[in-house]
DNA sequence: CCTATATTCACCCTTATGGGTGAATATAAA
DNA sequence: TTTATATTCACCCATAAGGGTGAATATAGG
Protein backbone atom coordinates (compact mmCIF):
# COMPACT_ATOMS: atom_id res chain seq x y z
CA UNK A 1 0.00 0.00 0.00
CA UNK A 2 2.51 2.68 1.26
CA UNK A 3 4.57 1.51 -1.69
CA UNK A 4 4.43 2.18 -4.74
CA UNK A 5 7.26 2.27 -6.72
CA UNK A 6 9.40 -0.07 -5.12
CA UNK A 7 11.88 -1.22 -8.52
CA UNK A 8 13.86 -3.62 -6.13
CA UNK A 9 11.05 -5.73 -5.71
CA UNK A 10 10.15 -5.87 -9.27
CA UNK A 11 13.82 -7.28 -10.58
CA UNK A 12 13.46 -9.60 -7.72
CA UNK A 13 10.07 -10.94 -8.46
CA UNK A 14 10.64 -10.51 -12.11
CA UNK A 15 14.18 -12.91 -11.65
CA UNK A 16 12.20 -15.44 -10.35
CA UNK A 17 9.80 -15.68 -12.56
CA UNK A 18 11.70 -18.13 -15.41
CA UNK A 19 12.28 -21.24 -14.73
CA UNK A 20 15.31 -20.98 -16.57
CA UNK A 21 16.37 -18.39 -14.02
CA UNK A 22 15.22 -20.55 -11.12
CA UNK A 23 17.26 -23.71 -12.22
CA UNK A 24 20.38 -21.66 -12.35
CA UNK A 25 19.95 -20.05 -9.07
CA UNK A 26 19.66 -23.88 -7.96
CA UNK A 27 22.39 -24.44 -9.71
CA UNK A 28 24.65 -21.50 -8.04
CA UNK A 29 23.17 -22.82 -4.66
CA UNK A 30 25.28 -26.06 -5.39
CA UNK A 31 28.66 -24.24 -6.26
CA UNK A 32 29.86 -21.23 -8.17
CA UNK A 33 30.13 -21.49 -12.00
CA UNK A 34 30.86 -19.86 -15.06
CA UNK A 35 28.86 -18.11 -17.34
CA UNK A 36 29.70 -21.02 -20.01
CA UNK A 37 29.48 -23.91 -17.41
CA UNK A 38 25.84 -22.80 -16.60
CA UNK A 39 25.03 -22.81 -20.28
CA UNK A 40 26.56 -26.46 -21.04
CA UNK A 41 23.58 -27.28 -18.09
CA UNK A 42 20.63 -26.02 -20.14
CA UNK A 43 19.07 -26.24 -23.66
CA UNK A 44 19.94 -22.78 -24.46
CA UNK A 45 22.35 -20.90 -26.16
CA UNK A 46 25.47 -19.02 -24.48
CA UNK A 47 24.02 -16.36 -25.27
CA UNK A 48 20.81 -16.27 -23.93
CA UNK A 49 22.21 -17.59 -20.78
CA UNK A 50 24.29 -14.64 -20.27
CA UNK A 51 21.08 -12.29 -20.91
CA UNK A 52 19.77 -14.14 -17.74
CA UNK A 53 22.56 -13.99 -15.96
CA UNK A 54 22.19 -10.07 -16.11
CA UNK A 55 18.65 -10.19 -15.27
CA UNK A 56 19.52 -12.32 -11.77
CA UNK A 57 22.47 -9.49 -11.58
CA UNK A 58 20.45 -7.01 -11.90
CA UNK A 59 17.73 -8.12 -8.98
CA UNK A 60 21.22 -8.79 -6.99
CA UNK A 61 20.65 -12.14 -6.83
CA UNK A 62 23.72 -13.19 -8.41
CA UNK A 63 26.82 -11.84 -7.94
CA UNK A 64 30.14 -11.85 -10.71
CA UNK A 65 33.96 -11.77 -9.65
CA UNK A 66 35.97 -11.84 -13.48
CA UNK A 67 39.34 -13.38 -13.20
CA UNK A 68 40.97 -12.72 -16.57
CA UNK A 69 38.38 -14.23 -19.00
CA UNK A 70 36.37 -16.09 -16.97
CA UNK A 71 33.57 -14.26 -15.01
CA UNK A 72 32.52 -16.26 -12.02
CA UNK A 73 28.80 -16.18 -10.58
CA UNK A 74 28.27 -16.37 -6.90
CA UNK A 75 24.61 -17.16 -5.24
CA UNK A 76 23.60 -14.05 -3.21
CA UNK A 77 20.17 -14.90 -2.13
CA UNK A 78 20.00 -11.88 -0.03
CA UNK A 79 17.41 -9.81 -1.92
CA UNK A 80 15.05 -12.77 -1.67
CA UNK A 81 14.79 -11.97 2.26
CA UNK A 82 12.79 -8.86 1.10
CA UNK A 83 10.98 -10.99 -0.92
CA UNK A 84 9.74 -13.28 1.54
CA UNK A 85 9.45 -10.58 4.12
CA UNK A 86 6.88 -9.14 1.40
CA UNK A 87 4.95 -12.68 1.03
CA UNK A 88 4.85 -12.96 4.75
CA UNK A 89 2.36 -10.44 5.75
CA UNK A 90 0.00 -12.73 3.56
CA UNK A 91 0.49 -15.96 5.24
CA UNK A 92 -2.35 -15.16 7.46
CA UNK A 93 -4.47 -15.10 4.69
CA UNK A 94 -3.51 -18.52 3.19
CA UNK A 95 -3.04 -20.24 6.97
CA UNK A 96 -6.41 -18.43 7.29
CA UNK A 97 -8.18 -20.28 4.41
CA UNK A 98 -6.69 -23.38 4.92
CA UNK A 99 -7.88 -23.51 8.89
CA UNK A 100 -11.26 -22.32 7.13
CA UNK A 101 -10.66 -26.22 5.20
CA UNK A 102 -9.73 -27.71 7.81
CA UNK A 103 -12.93 -26.85 9.85
CA UNK A 104 -15.11 -27.25 6.85
CA UNK A 105 -13.87 -30.97 6.71
CA UNK A 106 -14.06 -31.77 10.07
CA UNK A 107 -17.73 -30.71 10.27
CA UNK A 108 -18.64 -32.77 7.06
CA UNK A 109 -16.45 -35.33 8.50
CA UNK A 110 -18.76 -35.67 12.03
CA UNK A 111 -21.98 -34.76 9.93
CA UNK A 112 -21.71 -37.73 7.82
CA UNK A 113 -20.79 -39.90 11.43
CA UNK A 114 -23.94 -38.60 12.25
CA UNK A 115 -25.84 -39.72 8.40
CA UNK A 116 -24.13 -43.15 9.12
CA UNK A 117 -25.35 -43.70 12.23
CA UNK A 118 -29.18 -42.42 11.51
CA UNK A 119 -28.98 -45.19 9.39
CA UNK B 1 17.31 -28.34 -11.97
CA UNK B 2 14.36 -30.89 -11.26
CA UNK B 3 11.48 -28.24 -11.65
CA UNK B 4 11.48 -27.05 -15.42
CA UNK B 5 8.62 -25.51 -16.78
CA UNK B 6 6.55 -24.47 -13.17
CA UNK B 7 4.37 -22.19 -14.96
CA UNK B 8 2.54 -22.35 -11.94
CA UNK B 9 5.53 -20.09 -10.36
CA UNK B 10 6.22 -18.35 -13.39
CA UNK B 11 2.89 -16.95 -13.06
CA UNK B 12 2.86 -16.48 -9.13
CA UNK B 13 6.50 -14.82 -9.39
CA UNK B 14 5.23 -12.82 -12.50
CA UNK B 15 1.88 -11.46 -11.01
CA UNK B 16 4.19 -9.96 -7.83
CA UNK B 17 6.48 -8.85 -10.22
CA UNK B 18 4.81 -5.34 -10.19
CA UNK B 19 4.24 -2.60 -8.08
CA UNK B 20 1.01 -2.25 -8.59
CA UNK B 21 -0.15 -5.23 -8.64
CA UNK B 22 1.18 -5.95 -4.99
CA UNK B 23 -0.79 -2.69 -4.25
CA UNK B 24 -4.09 -4.30 -5.74
CA UNK B 25 -3.17 -6.83 -3.63
CA UNK B 26 -2.59 -5.04 -0.74
CA UNK B 27 -5.61 -3.70 -1.35
CA UNK B 28 -8.06 -6.81 -1.30
CA UNK B 29 -6.16 -7.55 1.71
CA UNK B 30 -8.33 -4.93 3.40
CA UNK B 31 -11.53 -6.33 2.13
CA UNK B 32 -13.13 -7.63 -1.11
CA UNK B 33 -13.60 -4.62 -3.86
CA UNK B 34 -14.97 -3.97 -7.58
CA UNK B 35 -12.80 -3.59 -10.64
CA UNK B 36 -13.98 -0.43 -10.65
CA UNK B 37 -13.23 0.65 -6.87
CA UNK B 38 -9.97 -0.92 -7.75
CA UNK B 39 -9.42 1.23 -10.59
CA UNK B 40 -10.36 4.70 -8.19
CA UNK B 41 -7.40 3.51 -6.11
CA UNK B 42 -4.65 4.10 -8.63
CA UNK B 43 -3.57 6.13 -11.19
CA UNK B 44 -4.31 4.20 -14.07
CA UNK B 45 -7.13 3.62 -16.34
CA UNK B 46 -9.82 1.19 -15.71
CA UNK B 47 -8.86 -1.06 -18.46
CA UNK B 48 -5.66 -1.09 -17.10
CA UNK B 49 -6.78 -2.01 -13.85
CA UNK B 50 -8.66 -5.16 -15.74
CA UNK B 51 -5.38 -6.29 -16.99
CA UNK B 52 -3.63 -6.07 -14.47
CA UNK B 53 -6.84 -8.05 -12.59
CA UNK B 54 -6.18 -10.92 -14.98
CA UNK B 55 -2.88 -11.72 -14.33
CA UNK B 56 -3.69 -11.75 -10.69
CA UNK B 57 -6.35 -14.24 -11.53
CA UNK B 58 -3.76 -16.54 -13.91
CA UNK B 59 -1.67 -16.56 -11.16
CA UNK B 60 -4.61 -17.47 -8.68
CA UNK B 61 -4.54 -14.66 -6.43
CA UNK B 62 -7.12 -13.20 -7.09
CA UNK B 63 -10.93 -14.94 -7.44
CA UNK B 64 -13.93 -12.95 -8.93
CA UNK B 65 -17.44 -13.49 -8.16
CA UNK B 66 -19.57 -12.15 -10.92
CA UNK B 67 -22.70 -10.69 -9.70
CA UNK B 68 -24.68 -9.14 -12.19
CA UNK B 69 -23.09 -6.76 -13.89
CA UNK B 70 -20.78 -6.02 -10.87
CA UNK B 71 -17.50 -8.24 -10.74
CA UNK B 72 -15.90 -8.85 -7.23
CA UNK B 73 -12.43 -9.69 -6.33
CA UNK B 74 -11.25 -11.40 -3.93
CA UNK B 75 -7.65 -12.04 -2.37
CA UNK B 76 -6.53 -15.80 -2.88
CA UNK B 77 -3.17 -16.03 -0.81
CA UNK B 78 -3.06 -19.96 -1.47
CA UNK B 79 -0.52 -19.98 -4.54
CA UNK B 80 2.37 -17.19 -2.69
CA UNK B 81 2.33 -20.42 -0.33
CA UNK B 82 4.16 -22.53 -2.64
CA UNK B 83 6.28 -19.58 -3.92
CA UNK B 84 7.48 -19.00 -0.24
CA UNK B 85 8.23 -22.94 -0.22
CA UNK B 86 10.29 -22.41 -2.89
CA UNK B 87 12.20 -19.24 -1.69
CA UNK B 88 12.51 -21.03 1.61
CA UNK B 89 14.96 -23.54 0.63
CA UNK B 90 17.41 -20.00 -0.33
CA UNK B 91 16.68 -19.07 3.38
CA UNK B 92 19.98 -20.84 4.58
CA UNK B 93 22.43 -18.80 1.99
CA UNK B 94 21.13 -15.49 3.06
CA UNK B 95 20.83 -16.41 7.00
CA UNK B 96 24.72 -17.97 6.34
CA UNK B 97 25.86 -14.42 4.47
CA UNK B 98 24.20 -12.20 7.81
CA UNK B 99 25.50 -15.22 9.68
CA UNK B 100 29.22 -14.78 8.11
CA UNK B 101 28.47 -10.75 8.27
CA UNK B 102 27.74 -10.59 11.68
CA UNK B 103 31.35 -12.54 12.90
CA UNK B 104 33.27 -10.08 10.93
CA UNK B 105 31.60 -6.99 12.29
CA UNK B 106 32.23 -8.77 15.93
CA UNK B 107 36.00 -10.03 14.90
CA UNK B 108 37.04 -6.26 13.76
CA UNK B 109 34.95 -5.16 16.63
CA UNK B 110 38.00 -6.55 18.93
CA UNK B 111 40.71 -6.15 16.78
CA UNK B 112 39.99 -2.62 16.97
CA UNK B 113 39.86 -3.18 20.91
CA UNK B 114 43.06 -5.39 21.04
CA UNK B 115 44.35 -1.93 19.39
CA UNK B 116 43.01 0.94 20.81
CA UNK B 117 44.21 -0.70 23.77
CA UNK B 118 48.42 -1.13 22.67
CA UNK B 119 48.40 2.70 21.71
C1' DC C 1 52.65 -13.03 -32.76
C1' DC C 2 49.09 -16.19 -33.54
C1' DT C 3 45.36 -18.95 -31.99
C1' DA C 4 41.99 -20.75 -29.01
C1' DT C 5 38.69 -19.78 -25.31
C1' DA C 6 35.24 -16.91 -22.60
C1' DT C 7 31.91 -13.36 -22.82
C1' DT C 8 29.56 -9.78 -24.51
C1' DC C 9 27.68 -6.66 -28.23
C1' DA C 10 24.69 -5.81 -31.99
C1' DC C 11 21.35 -7.29 -34.33
C1' DC C 12 16.73 -10.26 -35.77
C1' DC C 13 12.23 -12.29 -34.49
C1' DT C 14 8.17 -13.25 -31.50
C1' DT C 15 5.46 -12.67 -27.52
C1' DA C 16 4.08 -10.51 -23.27
C1' DT C 17 3.64 -6.14 -20.33
C1' DG C 18 1.86 -1.83 -19.30
C1' DG C 19 -0.28 2.06 -20.72
C1' DG C 20 -3.86 4.37 -23.53
C1' DT C 21 -8.66 5.14 -26.32
C1' DG C 22 -13.13 4.05 -28.23
C1' DA C 23 -16.65 0.62 -29.04
C1' DA C 24 -19.26 -3.42 -27.64
C1' DT C 25 -21.75 -5.98 -24.14
C1' DA C 26 -24.41 -6.93 -20.12
C1' DT C 27 -27.15 -5.62 -16.50
C1' DA C 28 -29.49 -2.26 -13.40
C1' DA C 29 -32.54 1.41 -12.96
C1' DA C 30 -35.75 5.00 -14.38
C1' DT D 1 -38.11 0.97 -23.45
C1' DT D 2 -34.61 4.01 -22.75
C1' DT D 3 -30.67 5.30 -20.18
C1' DA D 4 -26.91 4.84 -17.08
C1' DT D 5 -23.36 1.90 -15.05
C1' DA D 6 -19.81 -1.94 -14.98
C1' DT D 7 -16.67 -4.45 -17.45
C1' DT D 8 -14.50 -6.24 -21.27
C1' DC D 9 -13.02 -6.38 -26.27
C1' DA D 10 -10.38 -4.66 -29.99
C1' DC D 11 -7.22 -1.99 -31.16
C1' DC D 12 -2.63 1.34 -30.93
C1' DC D 13 1.96 2.30 -28.97
C1' DA D 14 6.38 1.46 -26.48
C1' DT D 15 9.36 -1.45 -23.97
C1' DA D 16 11.08 -5.68 -22.05
C1' DA D 17 11.63 -10.86 -22.29
C1' DG D 18 13.27 -14.88 -24.33
C1' DG D 19 15.17 -17.08 -28.02
C1' DG D 20 18.48 -17.08 -31.91
C1' DT D 21 22.98 -15.85 -34.99
C1' DG D 22 27.31 -13.68 -36.20
C1' DA D 23 30.85 -10.37 -34.99
C1' DA D 24 33.67 -7.97 -31.65
C1' DT D 25 36.48 -8.02 -27.51
C1' DA D 26 39.49 -9.66 -24.02
C1' DT D 27 42.53 -12.76 -22.19
C1' DA D 28 45.18 -17.26 -21.93
C1' DG D 29 48.48 -20.16 -24.00
C1' DG D 30 51.61 -21.88 -27.67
Amino acid sequence: MGEYKNTKLDDVFTAMSDGTRRAILARLAQSDARVTELANDFPISLNSTSKHIRILERAGLVTRAVQGREHVLTLNAGPMAEAMEWMEYYRQFWEHSLAALEDFVIKKRKQDQRRSKKQ
